[in-house]
DNA sequence: ACTCTGACCCAAA
DNA sequence: ATTTGGGCCAGAG
């Protein structure tokens, strides 16, 4: 879980204290963590975010696994057409979280990349 | 060890 | 707009 000691950072290899690799699922986490509220950002991108190029099958693993959902804005990943990949009741949560952060989507749920989707530095 | 199933993605057709 | 095929691969049974 990001959040505990470890200075987040994108791209280059994060490390610990004790000096071992961050996890796989840690630079996912800590990626979604950094998307900004207010944007969204597609599976893929966060993968690749996290230094893990065509591996967003994975980042939907990770997030889909995660109980309580703490602080982490998993709501703001979507899939890379701009659509809800969420399905059961947590697709209402995630579409709450979203319009209460002023993101806007169309009468069939789909949101618009070229204005919402996060472009990091 | 092996098969199945996905909160995925992309280029083609 | 849809469908197809390939890439990717951690979990669950």
């Amino acid at each position: 879980m990001p959040g505990r000691g470890i200075a987040l950072l994108r791209r280059v290899s994060v490390v610990m204290k004790n000096g071992s690799k961050l996890s796989d699922r840690d630079r996912i986490l800590a990626t979604v963590d950094s998307i900004p509220k207010g944007c969204v950002a597609s599976y893929g991108q966060v993968a690749a975010e996290a230094g893990l190029p065509r591996r967003a099958r994975l980042v939907g693993t990770v997030l889909g696994s995660l109980t309580g959902a703490g602080s982490l804005p998993w709501h703001r990943v979507v899939n890379a057409r701009g659509e809800l990949s969420v399905r059961g009741p947590a697709r209402a949560e995630q579409i709450k979280r979203l319009k209460r952060e002023g993101v806007r989507m169309n009468a069939r749920e789909r949101i618009d990349m070229a204005e919402f989707g996060w472009r990091p530095e």
